[in-house]
RNA sequence: GCCGGUUUAGCUCAGUCGGUAGAGCAAGCGGCUGUUAACCGCUGGGUCGUAGGUUCAAAUCCUGCAACCGGCGCCA
């Protein structure tokens, strides 16, 4: 049977004779023996492995160069050091392949900038290990939440012709010879010839797809990959992510936000009672205090905030800005962190933003100057959540699409779930990676999601 | 897209007033009484991002380009 580090480091017991398959961290050796660290990925430590090098010859002990990958058998014993529980006194060794003496991986730190050109080999690391564990701890507890409240998942479409209200600038998905692409009369491209039949991109937003669900099946929710052709370069976007996006049927914007409270607390303890090892190593190494800050937070509740009330706070502390907060203007970056950071010193819910700079499908509010949205943000990440009612009222929704400029023919099947049954309805949207990134302190998003795609980079 | 910064050994970096290159780690060799970022000694390793310019002389000063990083915008 195969054991993995894991199992080895908790449940088995000493003395009695193990396997375990890895790759070598680090070789310390002496005269009379040799210590190896064999990582594995299965947790955060590794398993410390004594030679006696006399049962070795010195060939075999050559190769055992950092990145070799091992097979090594012997005893398992109470380690009389107090670095590690237990350890395992090595009697055969396996050597599946030696790592070339190239291996760009060595003991000491690299800095992430470099570990990025080599995604393929930067998940040996420590930190990597670590991130992609929690992210998968993370992507389990995603579907544990809505599972255990009934939501449905739906696989929303990854290609798709609707424009979710240019969320971002899409991506085309053509079939097209590139160098002979047909044209109409009026020389334009002529997508009636296309695969679709029509352009086609990929998806920005599950969120249209949700509702058509919510307004049937009742709450669910997507989980799966976005992307956007937006030129953002920042630490903090990328243009493959992956969102969650819930949908609740007769839910309010009250609802809305309960439920992503809900959530994110949720995300929180599930890390903090699955990942602790690997916390504790970004709370020491990457974000001070990390730790500390998601205990306080998985039973806090989050402040609230309206838009108006926000920018009246913003405008007395006007000279703070470089951007002078006004009404009617977004949120800058400067504003979004100083609700957080300063006044709130914790997550922050901004409510009932102006119509004119948020989505047409978003409930209009009875001042009829601000619609039903809200965002969430949090310290050091900012937003996290994006999330409204939907205008379920069928002539107030065509006439916020009509004002937008858009073509009513284009949502006709957008506009049937109004004509046909309507209800309340509201739904957000969470960047998981930005969740990652919250989790684990890492600054970089590139750093959080295996093979980042930026523009200009899609290597992998 | 805009503003700023960086680019020197496999990696992380130092390099003063312009005078032709350094350290630690890694690799190789040797030593060492159980190490844990092990330690000690020796060896090999460089077109200083790239293309030009200034100068007797450029890693160093100037210009273009590229890659990367940080901040901003767009958002999740």
């Amino acid at each position: 049977m195969k054991t993995t580090v894991k199992t080895l480091l908790t449940e088995s017991p000493v003395d009695t004779e193990v396997v375990v398959k890895g790759w070598v961290r680090t070789k310390r050796g002496s005269k009379q023996v040799t210590f190896l660290e064999i990582n594995d990925g299965s947790c955060f430590a590794s398993m410390q492995v004594i030679l006696d090098n006399k049962n070795f010859s010195n060939e075999i002990l050559q190769k055992l160069r950092t990145g070799t990958s091992v097979k090594i058998t012997g005893k398992l014993v109470a380690s009389p050091a107090p670095q590690q529980p237990v350890e395992l006194q090595g009697t055969k060794i396996k050597i599946y392949g030696e790592a070339a003496a190239d291996y760009q991986l060595q003991k000491k730190r690299h800095s992430f900038e470099f570990l990025r050109e080599i995604a393929h080999l930067r998940t040996r690391t420590n930190t990597f290990g670590a991130v992609f564990r929690i992210r998968n701890i993370l992507a389990k507890a995603v579907h544990d939440f809505f599972q255990e409240r009934n939501f449905i998942y739906l696989h929303s479409p990854i290609i798709t012709t609707s424009d979710c209200e240019g969320a971002g600038e899409m991506f085309n998905v053509t079939n097209f010879d590139l160098n002979n692409i047909p044209l109409t009369k009026n020389n334009k491209v002529d997508w009636e010839q296309d695969f679709f039949g029509k352009m086609a991109g990929l998806s920005v937003s599950g969120q249209l797809e949700a509702e058509i669900f919510a307004c049937s099946l009742g709450d669910c929710y997507t989980f799966g990959p976005t992307f956007r052709a937006e030129n953002s370069n920042t630490s903090y976007h990328l243009s493959e992510f992956w969102m969650v996006e819930p949908e609740i049927a007769f839910g309010d914007l009250e609802d809305d936000m309960d439920l992503a409270e809900d959530f994110i607390r949720y995300l929180i303890k599930a890390v903090l009672e699955k990942g602790k090892d690997d916390l504790e190593f970004f709370d020491k190494r990457i974000s001070k205090g990390k730790l500390k800050a998601l205990e306080k937070l998985a039973d806090a509740p989050f402040n609230r905030i309206s838009y108006t009330d926000a920018i009246s706070k913003l405008e007395k502390k006007s000279n703070k800005f470089e951007f002078k907060p006004k009404w009617g203007m977004d949120l800058q970056t400067e504003h979004e962190r100083y609700l957080t950071e300063k006044v709130f010193k914790g997550p922050v819910f901004v409510t009932d933003y102006p119509k004119d700079i948020k989505a047409f499908y978003m409930r209009m509010n009875k001042d009829g100057k601000t619609v039903a949205a809200m965002d969430a943000l949090l310290p050091a990440v900012g937003e996290i959540i994006g999330g409204s009612q939907r205008e379920e009222r069928y002539d107030l929704l065509a006439a916020r699409i009509k004002e937008m400029g858009l073509e009513l023919s284009d949502y006709d099947w957008y506009l049937d779930l109004r004509k046909y049954g309507t209800v309340p309805h509201s739904g957000f949207g969470l960047g998981f990676g930005r969740m990652v990134q919250f989790v684990t302190g890492m600054k970089n998003i590139r750093d959080i999601i295996p093979f980042p795609r930026t523009p200009g980079n899609a290597k992998f």
